[in-house]
DNA sequence: TCGAATAAACTACACATGTAGTCATCAGCG
DNA sequence: CGCTGATGACTACATGTGTAGTTTATTCGA
């Protein structure tokens, strides 16, 4: 039951998936690489996360530092695979299909994905 | 530039996808059989759908017959696409492996992928 | 010690979304 | 010819989302 992740508040993930934890102005420096955010903006996103509990505060003086509660790996094991689910019927054959046809894949994608497969099947 | 569809929309399109063009109720007859929706709510949501053009709309005498104007396909890929690039910085690699990893993958889907792989080489 | 900078908390507001209710109209049945 | 049922149009409304502004408390330097 992962809570909803919006897309701007994905953005925010993102940079304390990288370092954590940090205050809200580092966030804000971090993700103003991406984003043209504001700084009350960025503060808004992480409240609404902290609300969620998907990032945890801990009290450091006058400020907070934030840090993620949910692991990337977790959180996009659980958005692939409801994407996987809603569009492809939960079958991960026809969304790679899919990509293959639309030419979305590279070569250099393809030798990848059989290498792996190569190592699951041991 | 695709036109974004929700959620619900998405189970929308999915029946019209299947079979059209469809009267508003035949829409939601076929769409009850997924969801408990009334007969309203699927109006709307066609509604918004011939809005953002997503569907056509031809009159037949008192009611209007719906269409898809997207193929499902090159939605899917437009969708895909999306959602590779936001969470897997564009890599299916990485989302392979991820379902991999996260044991989504059976030893049918492995073989079912590799074969396509092969294919694809060609 | 007082004012400037900082940070969190609270408030705002338009648009999207899920989920429907109500209204007006028209066509066919009795 | 008038009523009833089907149908599209319009309206509603709570919640989520993107994107901030304003207020208040606090601290550090001059």
């Amino acid at each position: 039951m992962t809570e909803r992740i919006s897309d701007a508040e994905h953005a925010v993930m993102e940079v304390l998936w990288k370092r954590a934890p940090l205050t809200a102005t580092e966030v804000a420096e971090q993700v103003s690489d991406e984003k043209d955010w504001s700084l009350q903006t960025v503060k808004t996103l992480l409240s609404r996360l902290a609300a969620k509990a998907v990032i945890g505060t801990e009290r450091d003086g006058r400020r907070f530092l934030y840090s993620p509660l949910v692991e990337r790996d977790a959180y996009l094991t659980g958005v692939s695979r409801n994407f996987v689910d809603r569009l492809f019927g939960g079958k991960v054959m026809p969304l790679v299909a899919h990509l293959a046809e639309a030419d979305e894949l590279s070569a250099e994608d393809i030798r990848e994905i059989e290498e792996l497969l190569r190592e699951l099947k041991k």
